[in-house]
DNA sequence: ACCTGAACACCGTTCAAGT
DNA sequence: ACCTGAACACCGTTCAAGT
């Protein structure tokens, strides 16, 4: 597991950088954003804590490029499940949705530094920024369509903020347990609460 | 502002756990959830960083103490809300999430400290537990009027998860700046977010 | 260029006393 | 009972080298 043999001779070291990704998600998924040290990740790939000063300007910086590459996954997941529901309209919402609630659940310390505090507030990580805007792109495109298949009661860009929010609140109370949910039955679950929501944005039929 | 000095020979204290719990909500109020320390809060009340673990068993149990008192007034601002908003159901369940997000904006380390990494996994905080469920219960009132009043398109239960991740995900998007509303706007923009959620929950007139 | 190692100014928490 | 002070095992980050 964590044998941090460094492939002697290879630092310089090819990818260091990717390497320290790789592992802050490995981090994650065993322990938790809590607790997580960029010390220990430096011991992980098996360089001097320093070294990753060399790619990251700090513990933020490390957070935004694990954050980044979790959105771009999000989005994957999503459009994915999107793709296997087509064509029907409402059915690929509820997987869309469904997918993010459970990236939420599946990858719950990744998602916290995605979406907890935020990361990005002094703009000093474009490409993070703009994975973020491919997510919200995603769902844009989503509403778009319903606007014009099967009209939305209010602008569309207020359907994204309402899907949006009431997905993500969602998936925020069920990851911190305030909602308890067996993994098995996430599926029905995220459809039951969302149902009158997607109602509620669609005009009536 | 700080200044540390006891009420001399007041140590012995009067109410040191009073006297912490203040100030942590000051210094949240000040800096943020991320760089809050046990040891400067005991600097702030003007005590050996040691004293404060006669009342607390670590940092946890100062973040549920306060988080304790968050939820008391959480709930008294959307009790008050309500209250303003009476007799008319619809105009309570709107009052009631507004206040919600407002207080998620207003108080925003504070909302932090509730809402994030769960403080009560282990069930060591009972207290705190019957703050949340206080929280709970007053959604759970109003969905229960607005099945007897108006009827529901699901089950009780189920509203009140619905309105809960819609007004929570609403809150927690808004208070991290992924939605950007100025503060002068936010009841208006509660309003239309949450339209078509409370438009899906209610049966159709 | 890339990596290291010592050092700085912090933490939370434990232990052993003091009044 | 209540509070203190030294100590421990950590952090993130800076500085000054080493190859």
């Amino acid at each position: 597991m964590s044998d941090p043999k460094p492939t002697r001779g290879s630092y310089h070291h090819g990818d260091l950088r990717r390497a320290l990704v790789d592992a802050a998600l490995e981090i994650l998924a065993e322990q938790g954003a809590d607790s997580f040290t960029l010390r220990e990740l430096a011991r992980r790939v098996g360089v001097n804590h320093r070294a990753a000063y060399r790619h990251f300007a700090d513990k933020t910086a490390v957070f935004a490029a694990v954050a980044e590459q979790g959105y771009l996954e999000l989005v994957a997941r999503m459009e994915a499940a999107r793709a296997a529901a087509a064509p029907d309209l409402e059915a690929e919402v509820f997987a869309s949705c469904e997918a993010y609630v459970a990236f939420a659940l599946d990858r719950s310390a990744h998602f916290r530094v995605m979406l907890g505090p935020r990361l990005n507030e002094d703009g000093r990580f474009p490409e993070l920024e703009r994975a973020v805007q491919a997510a919200w792109g995603s769902l844009v495109a989503l509403m778009d369509r319903a606007q014009r298949e099967r009209g939305l009661r209010g602008e569309r860009d207020d359907a994204v903020i309402t899907l949006w929010a009431a997905t993500h609140g969602l998936a925020t109370l069920t990851l911190g347990r305030r909602l308890r949910v067996k993994r098995s039955a996430l599926p029905a679950f995220t459809r039951r609460a969302l149902a009158p929501v997607i109602a509620g944005l669609f005009k009536p039929a």
